[in-house]
RNA sequence: GGCGCGAUAGCAAAGCGGUUAUGCACCGGAUUGCAAAUCCGUGUAGGUCGGUUCGACUCCGGCUCGCGCCUCCA
């Protein structure tokens, strides 16, 4: 039985789809104007997993997650760059897709554009002028009356009361109310744009995603998810836009993932104490960074530093160790009675505890390293591929690493070599001067009754 | 100012009203030519003050500290 926690009612609850069988879920996915960030990494890592379980749990899972590729900042950036906001737009695309091969994320169903869905978000706001929840203003924008949709709010816990008290709000002549949120801005000269019935303009940033959802998704489904910093005004926006044209719910269930921090604060684009997914893939491996991300709970906020990712890379290594050199049992499918996997599941449905999914995996690890058994080899490498880990080939992982340097396996394997005869020999002095000269490269052997191994460390 | 979240051992991080979380690091032992890996073992917790209870890290309240949102943001 899958429960997760709500954020609209702030509330772990019992999961039941609106269709038996199927799911419905949408992610608020990238802006694309710049390489993304360990933040984004965090964030689609986590909705991978739980796609990766909806599914696991025997769901139809339709999976959503938009690319917004036509905003403020992309037009600035475009600006500065002398080009055209769709060769901006492409590139990072292209630059996403590629980081998150590294960080083995499953494809979403559907990947939607905003630029392809103009028309829908006209249509959209068509419908809320006419049901008075919107207005055109003289200026060309058009604005979203947010005291005529009475739930404004209830996603944030926030009273339009409240809002007001906090001043914080831009004042803007052509509003009614300062709280209201632009649907539809006027295009400046030189600005991309596109023809409505207010005049030339382009979509304001929430509306994109209440029409993406329901082109996709209709207007009413299971699961929408993103990061905390969405939950308002983004989401909240959202459910005004959708609700406020169809009058019957939007989502049943909003999940939000917690913020990555830099020295106790969050990581983020203005404060500029990011660092990008590429950066990080210099000195780790992305499924070193995914297993970072998964030993804490999706809804925790986690540290960011070197220290930890190296913690992380050892962790991995022990997994791996254990399946190292181990002949599996055939691949029959999970069974779910046996205990591990029982607990596994168990803190799975138990709103996608992660944490709890990985110490599992290491005690299994520790059995396997005791027994050796085939089987429970086996359950430890399915129950990883459930979160996306232990993928790759033992030795693959435990010999890669990403930075070789001048050490090659051949040129490993030649001081191997040496080095045994050497021990042959009982030239201990020289042997253990080859071993040293590898473990300053960073490379581990490891002598068993079999021959001598190695990795790199 | 308003709303919300959190505080667990050296570090990271979970569950749980009474019984070993788990990983990394550390220490002792086995193993090894010596190591590494592995196994066995030990130790180090639950911000603070009260309350509930036979019993609280776990429930309730105060306090302190930290973080997030209220403006673009994953």
């Amino acid at each position: 039985m899958l429960t997760l926690h709500n954020t609209l009612t702030r509330k772990k609850e019992v999961f039941q789809p609106i269709e038996p069988g199927k799911i419905r879920l949408y992610v608020c996915g990238m802006t694309v104007y710049d390489f993304c960030h360990i933040g984004h990494a965090r964030m689609v890592t986590a909705f991978d997993v739980i796609y990766r379980w909806l599914l696991q749990s025997g769901y139809d899972v339709t999976f959503v997650r938009n690319i917004t590729d036509i905003d403020d900042k992309i037009i600035k950036r475009a600006a500065e760059n002398g080009e055209g906001i769709d060769a901006l737009t492409n590139r990072y695309i292209d630059a996403m897709n590629a980081d998150f091969v590294q960080l083995n994320l499953l494809k979403p169903t559907h990947e939607p554009r905003a630029t392809a869905h103009v028309g829908g978000m006209v249509t959209l706001i068509e419908q809320l002028i006419a049901k008075g929840r919107a207005y055109a203003a003289d200026n060309g924008d058009v604005y979203y009356a947010v005291h005529a949709f009475p739930g404004y709010g209830k996603l944030s816990g926030k009273s339009l009361d409240d809002l007001r008290a906090g001043e914080r709000v831009s004042v803007d002549v052509y509003k009614r109310d300062p709280l209201d949120f632009v649907l539809w801005k006027s295009a400046k000269p030189g600005e991309p744009s596109w023809p409505s019935p207010w005049g030339e303009g382009r979509p304001g940033w929430h509306i994109e995603c209440s029409v993406m959802s329901e082109h996709h998704l209709g207007s009413h489904f299971d699961i929408h998810g993103g990061g905390e910093d969405l939950q308002f005004p983004h989401h909240e926006n959202e459910i005004a836009q959708s609700e406020g044209a169809h009058d019957h719910a939007y989502v049943n269930y909003w999940l939000h993932n917690g913020f990555i921090q830099v020295d106790g604060e969050k990581m983020s684009k203005s404060l500029g104490n990011f660092f990008t997914i590429r950066d990080v893939l210099q000195h780790f491996e992305g499924e070193v960074i995914r297993f970072f991300i998964l030993r804490s709970h999706y809804r925790s906020p986690v540290n960011f530093a070197d220290s930890l990712l190296n913690e992380a890379r050892q962790g991995l290594t022990r997994l791996y160790t254990a399946l190292r050199g181990l002949e599996l049992a055939p691949d029959q499918g999970i069974k779910w009675d046996e205990p591990h996997a029982a607990r596994f599941k168990a803190a799975m449905d138990d709103d996608f505890g992660t944490s709890e999914a990985v110490a599992i995996l290491f005690e299994l690890a520790g059995e396997v390293n005791k027994t050796r058994d085939p089987k429970l080899g086996r359950t430890l490498k399915q129950l990883a591929s459930v979160l996306g880990l232990l993928e790759k080939d033992p030795e693959a992982f435990l010999q890669g690493g990403v930075n070789e340097g001048d050490w090659t396996a051949e040129r490993i394997e030649a001081a191997i070599a040496a080095r045994k005869a050497a021990r042959a020999g009982k030239n201990f002095a020289e042997s253990d001067r080859i071993r040293d000269e590898l473990t300053a490269a960073g490379i581990v052997l490891e002598d068993s009754a079999a021959g001598t191994t190695w990795r790199r460390s």
